[in-house]
RNA sequence: CGGGGAAUAGUUCAGAUGGCUAGAACGCUGCGUUUGGGACGCAGAGGUCGCAGGUUCAAGUCCUGUUUCCCCGACCA
């Protein structure tokens, strides 16, 4: 079998993506700004997802909390290089109320009802945060201080892509506030580590992680540092940034506090942030041509039982299914029998398989003659059969594999897909051909990242190693290795 | 905002040089036969051909305007 990869194309978005999200038709004749409907079935997928990155946010001491979706335009404003940064992308409201336009037959924005302060909805919500902040710390028995918040929010992007950058997407983001910079930095580090190995254990991926150049990070932090994943076409992906925003923020949200020393002072911030895009990671990143493949800690159904049967044979074929599937639900609780009369064996075997279900069981006459059932694992897609006496145990045993193997393949593409090269024309038959990853020093200037960017679309993912070397682009001396790619 | 496409059934599309009473596949509904890798037969529902003008005996097809979408850039999680 052939695998070429699962791109965000339009092709491949309206065939078994189908099964997770559709566009949004939010205007008569078209879809406005590339919005999505999650389906179920997709949604539950991300439920998998929050539930597993909750757990690890809570361990790092940190509180939920729900903030809201409109920010008044001075808040905004407050810090200058985040309004810098966002101005562009922002929806406004301006009015706060519609009425029957003359005719009768519809509604239009009544001018009477403009807003005295437009409200911006949220691209992303430090500021609200942290114009509240300003009120709950004040001394340093506050401190620190961790939110993270669940929300969606929006950013009018000139192009969108489903799952990469959808106009509005759901995500979750952190924020901590304390008394050092040391103890900020290592938050920024930590949340950073938690997103890697949230993507080795949980989403089985392999990543890069490091700090960002300067062009690259994000609008009013000091440092920001990002998740780094490689798809099936070579291109990277960033699905997690971590900012140390220093006392940029806190100095211009008069967030302020008094210290032991009796002395007032201002504290040092973090923000931190997965979105949605890690689904699309996640489909881009295991999926072959027979549709979705999850990990198995992710994937909604974990086992799908398909009994085959005919008319004469329904009932005992029905009733060995579900002794079979009782047993399994005992430990596994994500299971789920397929006992549909309308649809042939083949027809659901294909379905299921489109939706990355990890572990598919068949059971049919054949199989109740042997004392067995017949199981099928997605990530390769061997068929096998296995005694009644041990399924239990052997699912799970399957399914641990399966989440190993996965990451393991992950490893391995991303290793092969890393390069080091010698010169500037290897670099650019690289991204021209395979593409992938590529290791090179460079001198930190902004003329040499625009020239790369300009001859081959490659730009510096994130930091890789302190060294010596020669910058790929001018050959002037470097002390920094960056890792490179084409983003998405 | 630049450069390319495109707009016809729920979806993907076909309908050179005007003749259409607008088609196919998949999907949908009903009945029957099927069911170990996307079942088959029969019957059916479904369209002011993006919108507005114009040319013509005749426009899905030609002309003008307009709107929208997609792809490639600039911007970005």
């Amino acid at each position: 079998m052939t695998n070429k990869g699962i791109t965000p194309r339009e092709k491949d978005y309206s065939q078994w993506y189908l099964d997770i999200i559709e566009r949004a038709e939010l205007a008569e004749n078209s879809s406005v700004r590339g919005c999505m409907v999650i389906k179920p079935y997709g949604f539950a997928i991300w439920e998998k997802i929050q539930a597993e990155l909750n757990r690890r946010i809570k361990s790092m001491g940190v509180s939920n909390a729900y903030f809201p979706l409109f920010i008044p335009k001075s808040f905004f404003s407050k810090e200058a290089q985040h309004i810098k940064g966002f101005a562009k992308e922002c929806a406004v409201v301006t009015h706060y109320r519609l009425k029957e336009t003359e005719d009768g037959k519809g509604v239009e924005v009544d001018p009477e009802a403009k807003l005295e302060e437009e409200l911006i909805v949220r691209p992303t919500s430090e500021t609200i945060m942290y114009d509240t902040f300003s009120r709950w710390v004040t001394s340093w028995r506050d401190l620190p201080l961790k939110i993270n918040q669940w929300a969606n929010i929006v950013r009018w992007e000139k192009r969108t892509r489903p799952f990469l950058r959808t106009t509005e997407f759901l995500w979750q983001e952190g924020h901590t506030v304390h008394m050092s910079h040391e103890e900020s930095q290592k938050q920024v580090l930590d949340a950073l580590e938690m997103y890697k190995s949230f993507a080795r254990e949980v989403l089985a991926l392999d990543t890069y992680t490091g700090k960002k150049s300067e062009s690259e990070k994000f609008a009013g932090a000091l440092d920001t540092y990002g998740v780094e994943a490689l798809m099936q076409d070579g291109k990277a992906l960033q699905f997690g940034t971590s900012h140390d925003l220093g006392q940029n923020f806190s100095k211009s949200f008069e967030i302020k506090y008094a210290d032991k020393d009796g002395e007032v002072k201002y504290p040092w911030q973090t923000s931190w942030g997965v979105s949605t895009r890690m689904m699309g990671a996640v489909i881009m990143s295991h999926s072959d041509d027979l549709g979705l493949v999850l990990p198995p800690i992710i994937a909604p159904i974990k086992v799908v039982v398909i009994p085959i049967f005919k008319d004469e044979n329904k009932d005992e074929v029905m009733k060995f299914t579900q002794n079979i599937t009782g047993q399994i639900t005992k430990k596994i609780e994500d299971t789920h029998i397929d006992d549909r009369e309308y649809l042939s064996p083949g027809f659901k075997f294909n379905e299921w398989e489109k939706k990355g279900v990890p572990i598919r069981i068949e059971i049919g006459k054949r199989d109740i003659e042997k004392d067995s059932v017949t199981i099928v694992r997605r990530d390769i897609n061997e068929k096998k059969e296995i005694k009644v006496d041990d399924i239990v145990g052997e699912i799970e045993r399957v399914l641990i594999d399966i989440q190993e193997s996965l990451l393991r393949r992950s490893t391995e593409i991303l290793k092969k897909g890393t390069h080091t090269v010698e010169s500037y024309d290897e670099f650019k038959k690289i991204l021209l051909g395979d593409k992938g990853f590529i290791k090179s020093y460079w001198c930190g200037s902004k003329e040499c990242e625009d020239g790369i960017k300009y001859d081959s679309k490659a730009t510096t993912r994130c930091f890789s190693k302190e060294g010596s070397g020669k910058c790929i682009y001018c050959g002037k001396e470097s002390k920094k290795e960056w890792v490179f790619a084409i983003p998405y």
